[in-house]
DNA sequence: TCGCAACAGTTTCAATCGCAACAAGAGGCC
DNA sequence: GGCCTCTTGTTGCGATTGAAACTGTTGCGA
């Protein structure tokens, strides 16, 4: 009849979420003191080449205030460009700069060394049993598709 | 080169704690009005019976100034009670009220049955792989003691 | 016994968050 | 064209957050 925290599934993934978390904010704060938005937005316009704020925020799943003051920042260090686009006088087209791009590859080793240190820890087998776990909890949470908060 | 957000293990995981989230949150916040903080804290003392502010926070992984808030919350409901510990009277021996323990027993139906209801839409072989992974990630990042922030 | 570091819990304060309201534009319908 | 609705992105505002400072207490070592 109880609960037990430490067993149920919501309070587990957000441990762990918060875990992996910490581990990697250091490289992003440390290095270039640029919170958590912002590296998202750095990661998506990397993804996806010339975007909106919009597809920003679809690929990597944040509120369209966190897009708008993100992109704000980046453009304050010159990390990217916005050009209106003359087809929707509404939305913006968002491009990394040479300096955006470079700060970018700055990061993305240590980060993927980061996460390869974690995995790292785990059994050939377990790693496995993970990849398969997320992929069938983010079907069954319809998180296929990318979704931004809202 | 690239990294590639969506196969980004911390991205990932982070989705999957935010979807979860939104799947129990109304549970708790329509039924009676509480925060997460305050939900965490009344399934810490439940599981506990009688402890302090510090073990619930060590148990629901929580800040102590979020323990601190969530408890005070619970008390003006009357759904927890303080009594000074006269061996150590820097700390308080936190413990529901028949109106605390009631509210939790209302609660922990529906969020078994919520966290099922996900559960069930996931194959046995990947509920195993969930199981087996959440674990062995669990060890990697050193949470097999739940640990509050900071 | 005195002094001091460690500890439990609270409060202050600045930063962050997301809802809601908003401005500006796009597109459909008459 | 004129009107209405939907969409994109920004901003105002109240709520939430955690780092740091603080209060009161304990226990240790000189």
């Amino acid at each position: 009849m109880g609960l037990t925290l430490s067993e149920f599934l919501p309070y587990r993934l957000n441990c762990l979420s918060e875990a992996m978390s910490q581990e990697i904010k250091p490289i992003y704060r440390d290095h270039f003191g640029l919170n958590r938005p912002e590296w998202r937005v750095l990661v998506a316009l990397a993804d996806l080449g010339t975007a909106t704020a919009k597809d920003v925020g679809a690929h990597s799943a944040q509120h369209k205030t966190r897009i708008s003051r993100a992109v704000r920042a980046l453009e304050q260090r010159r990390w990217l460009t916005r050009e209106s686009d003359p087809k929707d006088r509404r939305s913006e087209m968002l491009t990394l700069t040479a300096a955006g791009h470079r700060a970018y590859c700055d990061l993305v080793g240590p980060m993927r060394a980061q996460e390869a240190g974690i995995l790292d820890r785990l059994s050939p087998e377990d790693r496995a049993a993970l990849g398969t776990a997320l992929s069938a909890l983010e079907n069954a949470l319809g998180l296929s598709v990318a979704q931004p908060p809202e």
